[in-house]
This record gives structure tokens, C-alpha cells and sequence, in this order.
DNA sequence: GTCCCTATATATAAATA
DNA sequence: TTATTTATATATAGGGA
């Protein structure tokens, strides 16, 4: 999709690793949306910089009816310790021990 | 991107709407993986079918080490009223209460 | 549904400013 | 760096079997 043809495999040079994350993070979210609007369904979408910057799409309508984990989030650098822990709270869902809920309940509401 | 444009709206049509769904389906899940591994991000994308199916791509390497959402919904069929609940508790993240937390946690370990 | 085909729209790599 | 341009690779709409 370019003027050359890609290896798929990490870029090395970090300044054309930026240039593409940014143009093909546009990309995906962009077919993310349509996905939804085209389809008539729920698409969420986050990524996750290598400078710990979470990205996120959601389709979701009822969104701004709720506390958002965006609002707390999107704006910080995170440590790569609390990427690693929300990678896996959210998109592996290792369930927390009901003691650690409370305490993570504790400090979010 | 193919004979005809196509205008941001949803399908009316079903059939196509499906066929829709499947082609852009792929697309984004191989473009969300090119993303990881091209800038070296964490990546995770999830669709709710309107039949109520979750397709899920995550590049977080350590998944296989944890329990996976994946391997208890992928496979059915979700009523919308489940649909919801999953949405709200994963992507928009309202935090259950401890208590219905706790029961949630006991039907899943 | 489901798989191919292929003309066309779109995304984007590399160049350029 | 950060935009803008443009040639090219890729995705996919519409169609057929």
C-alpha cells in the first residue's frame, strides 16, 4: 500500500516505526468505525504505544452514559508494568481475586 | 475499495450486510495484527456479531499463560441483554459493584 | 450461506518540502 | 522533526457459480 512492499516484522528505524504507527493506527481505527456503522455492530478497538499511550475506539452508543476508563487513562504515560496489568485485566481478563476487586473498586469509585 | 463506493450507513440490505461483515471482519483483524508486529504495540480488537458472537484479536503475547475470555464465549451465541452486559463491563468498564463481583467471580473460577 | 474473480476505491511507503 | 505529495500495494464491492 505504499510505494514499496513491507516485510511484516517489526521496523527498525524508529522514526519510520512512528510515521507508520501513526498513519496505520488512523487506518484501523477508521475501518473500526466503519465496521460498526457498515455492519450495524459493536467494535472496540485499543492500542497500546510503545511510550505506553492507550488508543481507543468504541462503538459503543451507550458510552458516555458511563464512567469511562478512556477519561482516567488516555491523557498518561503509563509505566510498562501498568500496561502489563491492564493488558491483562482487560483484554485477558484474568480475573482479579475478589479481595484485589475491592480494592481496586475502592480506589475507582 | 471495490467496483462501487459506498456510502458510511448501514447495509439495509442482510445478505450483504453479512457479506460485508466477513470480508471487513478479516481486514481489520489482519491489519490490527500488521500493527503490532510492524510498530511493536500492544494491540486488542473486539466485534460483537449482530448475532451475538465475539471475534477477538489480541497481540499480547502472554495470553495463552491465562485463563481466556475467548475460550468461553467464541463459541456461542450471546443474547443481546449478555451483549450489553459485556460491553459495559468490558469495554466501557463500569465497575460491578464488590458484590455482584464477587458472584460473577465464583461462577467463572 | 460460500467460495472465487477482478475492477475500482482506499491505504500507505517512500519521497519531498 | 512534521506535513504534504504521489506511486504503488492492498482491500473490497459487486458479481457470478
Amino acid at each position: 500500500m505504499g510505494r514499496g512492499k513491507v516485510q511484516l516484522k517489526r521496523i527498525e528505524d524508529k522514526s519510520s516505526r512512528q510515521v507508520t504507527f501513526s498513519k496505520r493506527k488512523g487506518g484501523l481505527m477508521k475501518k473500526a468505525r466503519e465496521l460498526g456503522v457498515l455492519c450495524d455492530v459493536e467494535v472496540a478497538l485499543m492500542i497500546f504505544s510503545d511510550q505506553g499511550r492507550l488508543y481507543e475506539f468504541s462503538s459503543a452508543e451507550r458510552k458516555k452514559k458511563y464512567l469511562s476508563f478512556e477519561s482516567r487513562t488516555s491523557r498518561k504515560y503509563l509505566p510498562s508494568s501498568k500496561i502489563r496489568y491492564y493488558l491483562r485485566r482487560i483484554f485477558i481478563r484474568v480475573p482479579l481475586s475478589p479481595a484485589a476487586y475491592q480494592y481496586q473498586y475502592e480506589t475507582l469509585v
